[in-house]
DNA sequence: AAATTCTTTTTACAAATGTTAAAAAAGGAT
DNA sequence: ATCCTTTTTTAACATTTGTAAAAAGAATTT
């Protein structure tokens, strides 16, 4: 049962035998750094838990990159637009560096909602969490200059030492020349 | 129990004894044009569903009111970040439109969700949907040029007729003057 | 260490959007 | 219908961001 991740302790404690059903339905992966971990254009149906390292969401625009999401240690990645609707999504899933991660099998998942309540609110909780930080990211997308989204950035994570600016640039939603024009005026 | 959201049926069906409970915490509000229905600084404990009308969620930035969100006939609105936080947040909401819709008291609701396992789901249901509709939302806030998303909201909405300009500017993240200029590219 | 590749910065110019103010148009009130 | 208020458009100019290309810097491979 180490393929549990242990930050759903502190969301929702779970009953003994639905730790065990959700380890059964659970298994730990590798992958290498720029490794993908889901291909565009795939159905979502893995519910993934960062154990150690750190990926991205991502998809192209008119052939140009752009991450859309970051995730970390501990943290949950899904493609939600897929996952929640059914359908195939353009969006795919790439390690940045070397991560090791928890990969829980989604179809599976929902199938123990039905059996264990306990289950089902946990990942209610989970996925309302999420939820919440769209809200904020679209809050600072909708009204922020870039030089504020950077400035925030720089403030409440440390993506900016071990993430290629590239990807941060997209993410920030400006291109890398103006993400390089708005560090060059931080100096 | 003409209180109960009829769109509830179509997402997920819970029992009778479901329904009478969820009906004992639901009322039916009515608001004027431009009456606020929930102040900023307040936090969310009520969960809307229009029946009839239009409401948007909004905050101030700089002395400016945005517009983050927009709500018509048969949808959910609530204020997510303090919601599923508990904590106030700097957003409001307001009737755009003179507007009829079902407020349900929402720690009466996370209440029922012990007792009743099928409300739950059918709010994790609702929820989700909602969450996903935030994600697409920051993918056209990210990468999508602001003549993108005013041409997109034309597509998918009719916003534009009954919903004051300034409002939508916002929305999709620029000024009033840019998007009066955007529509007479239109032309 | 040199060569190669990838990433980041810089430059110059173009396009998009913001700001301020005024004019025009639309909607409500009397 | 006229007046008053609010909303939308237009104009002129400033600022920000995009684009393309080149240069500089890091990282990786040989």
């Amino acid at each position: 049962m180490d393929n549990i991740p242990i930050v759903f302790n502190q969301i929702y404690d779970i009953s003994h035998a639905a730790k065990k059903a959700l380890s059964a339905i659970s298994s730990i992966k590798n992958y290498e750094k720029n490794e993908l971990i889901q291909p565009i254009g795939s159905r979502c149906k893995t519910v993934y838990v960062i154990k150690k390292g750190a990926a991205r969401i991502f998809y192209l625009k008119e052939g140009n990159d752009i991450t859309e999401h970051f995730a970390f240690d501990n943290e949950v990645i899904v493609r939600a637009e897929s996952l929640f609707t059914g359908n195939p999504t353009l969006k795919g899933i790439q390690a940045i560096e070397v991560t090791s991660l928890i990969a829980i099998d989604a179809p599976s998942l929902f199938t123990l909602y039905d059996e264990y309540h306990d289950i089902e609110r946990l990942f209610r909780l989970i996925f309302e969490k999420e939820y919440v930080h769209t809200v904020k990211r679209i809050e600072s997308l909708q009204f922020q200059s870039a030089t504020e989204r950077y400035a925030d950035l720089l403030e409440t994570t440390n993506l900016v030492d071990k993430i290629p600016l590239k990807y941060i640039a997209s993410y920030l939603g400006i291109t890398q020349v103006s993400l390089s024009r708005i560090r060059a005026n931080f100096r």
